[in-house]
DNA sequence: CAAATTTTGTGAAAGTATTATCAAACAGTT
DNA sequence: AACTGTTTGATAATACTTTCACAAAATTTG
């Protein structure tokens, strides 16, 4: 309950994971689980489940395991904030729709509250029950209505070119499944990639030279 | 020339990322790049760079750089297979629709073969002309007509009950978007998850733990 | 054509992440 | 209340990834 290390990356990337099955062992009614049950649950090692969760100070307790109750509730005070974080669409198409409904849809702790699109033919149409705005609108709602993150949906070319008032928004995020890629360097601002044609074509890869070592992802 | 080590992991993810920008830079017009150039692109470091190519035998040349050309044409042959790899899609909702369509439209060397969902009220259906099948028909399909890799875009309780299945399919690998995580554990199949819910509440944790450490993805 | 410059390939060093180990803490038993 | 078995927390060891540093190879310049 003392050596609180700062989580890295690859912790962070595992604490949704963490708190999916931690969810479904307490809607199954049980109380108590080991690191090594919790592991094999995982696909990882007794050791990690532990290091993990030491992370945030470690809430377990030797020689009986951890209360899935209480990690329950440990893990969803890291994951979802205080106030929901408030988030934009940007891209009304197919895709865009699809990942909108899905935040609407699912418990992530993130509220959708504009779409933006830069077809005008589509401007103003409702969508999600919000009017859809043209991107010359993105700066200042964001600066006036306070918005956390901004889930890209768009081509290559539309987020290249709204890519230089980003910092402008004032948002601390950027959910991204355009192709492309918004510039690491910037400090304040965190990107999280999701490009789904990389993640095919890794797996093509791996599919097609299969002596690739044999990782956990 | 000469020392090619087996690509890790990460090497392996970065491809893709190569590829995109390589295939712009042929675009443009430009014929040769240097490692520090496409560092600077990458957002990565010059070392890496040449440390990445050198996995598949480093195809630059000392004193002079990589041609773009020959970069070019070298990641085609890694990424795309011989002949394309045969996918079939696993649910027909809204997330599988939206999939689907990007697999048939993005050029990814994969190609959609059918699609499989378990609502009676919809198989029999067409969707990107094909016929919608049932779930009971995805084991002798895939055994019939050479599936490589599956898409699974159903529910978690979908993807748990056809997981017992999936070694008779046959399959080398899954995209998948499921709530479900197929076991590791199996040598013979390769996972590549897309769990867009992790990936958000990832980026949520990040946004709102600001300290967290800063790395390149 | 030699010297200076550029830039790769490679092996070593540094930095991260994962796994192993073991003492300390607790529960249950006799 | 001491003993036994279990399981964490913390540190150490191992493994993996990235970065550094420099020799070798090519180009350009005087």
């Amino acid at each position: 309950m003392s050596n609180t290390m700062k989580a890295s990356l690859p912790v962070i990337r595992r604490l949704p994971r963490y708190y999916r099955y931690i969810t479904e062992l307490k809607n199954n009614g049980t109380t108590r689980i080991s690191s090594s049950q919790l592991a094999h649950i995982m696909g990882s090692t007794p050791s990690q489940v532990r290091q993990d969760f030491n992370c945030f100070g470690g809430f377990g307790q030797q020689g009986v395991g951890y209360s899935v109750e209480l990690l329950h509730s440990e893990i969803e005070k890291l994951l979802f904030p205080e106030g929901r974080l408030r988030a934009v669409l940007l891209g009304a198409g197919n895709l865009g729709i699809t990942i909108g409904n899905f935040v609407l849809k699912e418990n992530t702790g993130v509220e959708l509250v504009a779409v933006f699109d830069s077809d005008n033919a589509i401007i103003g149409n409702k969508l999600f029950g919000m009017e859809i705005m043209a991107f010359d609108e993105l700066v200042s709602f964001c600066q006036n209505e306070h918005v956390d993150i901004i889930i890209a949906c768009t081509t290559k070319e539309a987020a290249e070119s709204l890519a230089p008032h980003i910092v402008e928004t004032g948002v601390k995020g950027i959910w991204n499944y355009s192709h492309f890629d918004f510039s690491i360097n910037d400090e304040s601002l965190i990107v999280e990639n999701v490009h789904l044609r990389d993640s095919l074509m890794a797996l093509s890869y791996r599919v097609s030279h299969k002596e690739c070592p044999h990782m956990q992802e």
